[in-house]
RNA sequence: GCGCGAUUAGCUCAGUGGUAGAGCGCUUGCUUCACACGCAAGAAGUCGCAGGUUCGAACCCUGCAUCGCGCACCA
């Protein structure tokens, strides 16, 4: 059996058994087991991203998962795979293109741009796959796909056409929220509202009927007025009722524009007059719908005015034109008044720019199965955790709107859809459209849409367009997803119209089409100061750094420990530090035990010879089992790893470890190979236990010591232990002693150094057996039991249960005994008169539970002991 | 405006009706033959506020406050 070195060196042990566990093939899934299915598929990173804190979050609860179900005997299928992400990924590309070229996309041309894309997807691809591999995650790489394999492209493109045909995709003109700096149309929940500081302008709007008097608008956008095409109010607002039916002048790019009546209007705000820009205003357009206004547009795509009407704002961006067009205004006395005013405006997520509302034509999707949707969540065919989740998921179901598919963007899936060349003037949007996979017949007549589909849509094929039939067979629905609520909406309530709709499962039933039975949603890392974790702030720590400081393994136990179901997490540095000393504490622990002899393979316990501190320690362990397993049944991997960590580190270590060596250095050989036998037995359980959170020290450990088969990976679970439970209530009482003792000690002033004798006067026989061990304990020269003994006044004295345990030291201070006594008189005499109210209060002893009251019975009777025999001890003293 | 979450020791958080807990930090004493990434002891909390239910509330109910998030509105 090879020595364990000193210390733990994570750096050099963590790498060597994932390359083994590798070339073993251990993470391979096999569609032909007869074991039962799990499965995971990977929430899939950005194919150029990096590690971050959230991946390290989500994976290692997923690593978790898997490793556990192969302990439990299930065919584990964790399917990994990365995202081509089209907008990040074409927006880096644009940047590194602008830096070192000084070109854009349009320079050199779709085709030499998407192989330049290509070329940086190879570059950068990979590295969050060799950073998963490091932190531990057993994925099944053998299977990694990606989004543009062909296949998934395929895939992609046949779901788009059979939408198409079940006519709920569609092409239309309509509002879409476009992003000026990508260019391109977004989706809704790709748009952030951010309250903003603006100003509020009321312009005045001629009528054109009564020269001379005015309309009020105010309006936070003068640099669209150019876009107006009528003026609103509320048809029965008393201020205005008279004029709707007559026209205004609107004061840039002069023109007469009606003013019309119409409820969406607030009579509230501003003047109760609104400026109806249908180009450029979702609400506006409606309006504009509803009276027959034309629309103007008068924004370029990158957010600059098109209006040549106007030379002084056209060419603008249109921020400048805001300021600019509020001067015209005010230079022609067309401007009331300006207010600080405080409104929502969307941003782009991405490119954290505002949004334009803007009409466009676009592809959309009209959402399938939104009903069925619906129900599985409320039924709990798929359940969330944690569950008001389900909630969220419902309320946006409720008012869900068509999604915009379409992207301006080149690096994505492209839009399977041609447009019959125009050969004559008559153009517009009547065009003939073909949609289909392959290009229509007479190719050359037609031209494809230049646009590409919205990331997402690809996305949500993840959970089934990653495997094959036959692994669709055995796996398929997953088990349970793993990622965070920020994209509920954009993947998982998706992936659930996609199993509904498009049925992948082995049969029709629905339970066989949800793409996964459970979802965990994680919490957000946020850092210290509770700020999200971003690469401006720079307050997001490299992964990898952490790893080289505290081991793959620290840096799993130490997030998992802190990351309470559902809620944010405060990441702190000294968190993954505890992970690692953590590890540090196994080692030794291990080290410990191996440096008295060799442990059996199979260690086996004779229940007739454990000494009560092995039955103690068993007893915790076996509290221990249940507490995980019902952790784990809620996925609440705090506590499993808190639970972990207190059984190991203080009932094993400082408790158990230290009252066994008494038999471990005793000449009794029986007695020595029983405790050693015992620590086998809770040192292979825990290395089991922990093997999900620590794979690769536990590996390590399970190794040395030799217990069982070649791996742990695929060891089963402890089982709990039968034993006498009699003992565990013994060693409670010797742990009371020692504890009195210590604190005597403490209290005393004697340093840990000083070796000191103790005297037990005890209550009652007591078994002399373990009087060794609490003199270890104590670290005593000596503990003498007498029950004779009669301390000379100022003796530190302590009641416990096993009898009056008093301190020897040569100048007892009586001065400072006294008022420890005294202190101590007091406590106790509070906790009775607590106890006896309670007692004395008849509807509790009535209605309380039995247990209850004896319990409070039992502490009355050794609250009157304990001070009768300290006022004994105080008064001794007077 | 609607909804969700949070509020417990200096910090980060456990704690679903019966004696307020852990880790870190702090104080004190220790290089005691696995571990100073350690051992032992200790101080420290009107459980956000106000009502209510109950024999009994950190926990259940109602309201309020503060912080965060989502949705809607946003001229």
């Amino acid at each position: 059996m090879p020595e364990l070195s000193k210390t733990y060196d994570p750096n050099a042990v963590e790498p060597k058994w994932y390359a083994h566990w590798e070339q073993a093939g251990y993470f391979r899934a096999d569609a032909h087991s007869p074991k039962p299915p799990f499965s995971i598929v990977i929430p899939p990173p950005n194919v150029t991203g990096i590690l971050t804190l959230g991946h390290v979050l989500n994976n290692t609860i997923q690593d978790i998962l898997a490793r556990r179900a192969r302990m439990q005997g299930f065919e584990v299928l964790w399917l990994p795979g990365t995202d081509h992400a089209g907008v990040g990924t074409q927006t880096a590309v644009e940047k590194n293109l602008r830096q070192t070229e000084n070109k854009t996309r349009h320079d050199l041309g779709r085709e030499e741009f998407l192989r330049r894309v290509v070329d940086w997807t190879q570059k950068h691809g990979g590295i969050i796959i060799r950073q998963l591999k490091r932190l531990g995650a057993s994925c099944d790489w053998s299977r990694q796909r990606y989004t543009f394999d062909d296949d998934y492209v395929r895939a992609v493109e046949n779901v788009f056409v059979d939408l198409y045909r079940k006519g709920l995709v569609y092409r239309g003109r309509r509002m879409i929220n476009w992003d000026p700096a990508a260019q391109t149309a977004l989706s809704d929940e790709e748009v952030i509202a951010r309250p903003q500081k603006g100003k509020l302008y009321y312009v005045r709007y001629e009528i054109v009927d009564e020269p001379g008097r005015f309309l009020e608008v105010a309006t936070t956008r003068p640099e669209t007025i150019m876009a107006d095409t009528g003026v609103a109010v509320h048809p029965d607002d008393p201020r205005y009722r008279d004029l709707i039916g007559k026209e205004v002048v609107r004061p840039l790019a002069r023109e007469k524009i009606p003013i019309v009546g119409d409820a969406a209007i607030d009579p509230k705000f501003g003047t109760g007059v609104l400026k109806v820009t249908p180009a450029h205003d979702t609400l506006d357009f409606e309006i504009g719908v509803r009276h027959s206004l034309p629309v103007i547009d008068v924004l370029h795509p990158d957010g600059r005015i098109n209006c040549p009407a106007v030379p002084e704002l056209d060419g603008l961006d249109r921020f400048a034109a805001r300021e600019k067009s509020a001067e015209l205004l005010a230079r022609a006395n067309l401007l009331a008044k300006e207010e600080p005013h405080e409104n929502n405006v969307g941003f782009s997520q991405r490119s954290e720019v505002p949004i334009e509302p803007r009409l466009s034509e676009q592809w959309f999707l009209r959402y399938p199965k939104t009903q069925e949707a619906l129900d599985v969540v409320r039924d709990h065919l798929i359940r969330f955790f944690p569950r008001h989740w389900e909630k969220v998921y419902g309320q946006w179901l409720e008012n869900i709107q068509d999604w915009c598919i379409s992207r301006q963007i080149w690096w994505g899936h492209r839009i399977p859809a041609w447009y019959r060349k125009q050969r004559s003037e008559d153009g517009g949007q009547k065009s003939e459209i073909y949609v289909g996979i392959e290009p229509p017949a007479d190719a050359e007549n037609w031209e494809q849409d230049p646009d590409t589909l919205d990331t997402w849509f690809s996305s949500w094929l993840w959970a089934y367009e990653t495997m094959d039939e036959e692994t669709r067979r055995k796996f398929y629905p997953t088990s349970v997803l793993v990622t965070g609520p920020d994209i509920i909406f954009f993947w998982v309530a998706r992936m659930i119209f996609a199993g509904l709709e498009f049925k992948p499962g082995k049969s029709g039933r629905i339970e066989d089409n949800i793409p996964f039975r459970d979802v965990f949603f994680t919490g957000l890392i946020r850092d210290k100061q509770g700020r999200k974790m971003s690469k401006s702030l720079g307050n997001s720590p490299d992964p990898l750094d952490l790893i080289a400081k505290y081991g793959a393994d620290g840096l799993r136990f130490g997030l998992m420990r802190i990351a309470p179901i559902g809620q944010d997490i405060a990441f702190d540095e000294k968190q993954i530090e505890e992970g690692r000393n953590f590890a540090t504490k196994l080692w030794n622990a291990a080290r410990f035990r191996q440096m008295h002899g060799p442990s059996e393979a199979q260690p086996q316990l004779d229940s007739n010879s454990l000494s009560i501190y092995s039955i103690e320690v068993l007893a915790r362990f076996n509290e221990l089992l249940v507490a995980v397993e019902d952790a784990y049944r809620e996925y609440k991997f705090n506590e499993v790893a808190q639970r972990l960590y207190d059984f190991f580190w203080g009932d094993y270590c400082d408790w158990f470890v230290e009252a066994a060596k008494t038999d471990i250095f005793s000449e009794d050989a029986a007695r020595k190979k029983s405790v050693l036998g015992v620590m086998d037995v809770v040192l292979s359980g825990v290395l089991r236990l922990l093997h999900p959170f620590m794979p690769h020290i536990t590996e390590e450990l399970w190794a040395v010591f030799g217990f069982g088969a070649e791996t742990i990976q695929f060891q089963p679970l402890p089982k709990s232990i039968e034993v006498d439970p009699s003992g565990v209530q013994k060693v409670r009482e010797v742990y009371d002693v020692v504890r009195a003792g210590r604190n005597l000690r403490a209290e005393s002033r004697v340093p840990s150094n000083k070796k000191v004798s103790f005297v037990l006067r005890p209550s009652w026989p007591i078994n002399e057996r373990e009087v060794p061990t609490m003199s270890r304990l104590l670290n005593a020269e000596e503990l003498k039991v007498d029950s004779k003994f009669q301390a000379e006044a100022g003796v530190p004295v302590a009641v416990t249960p096993l009898g009056e345990l008093f301190l020897i030291i040569a100048t007892a201070d009586k001065a400072a005994e006294r008022d420890r006594l005294d202190k101590e008189i007091a406590r106790l005499e509070g906790e009775l008169r607590t106890v006896d109210a309670k007692l004395s209060n008849s509807s509790f002893v009535e209605r309380a539970p039995a247990a209850v009251v004896d319990e409070h019975r039992k502490r009355k009777t050794d609250f009157s002991e304990q001070l009768s025999q300290l006022r004994q001890a105080r008064a001794a003293m007077d």
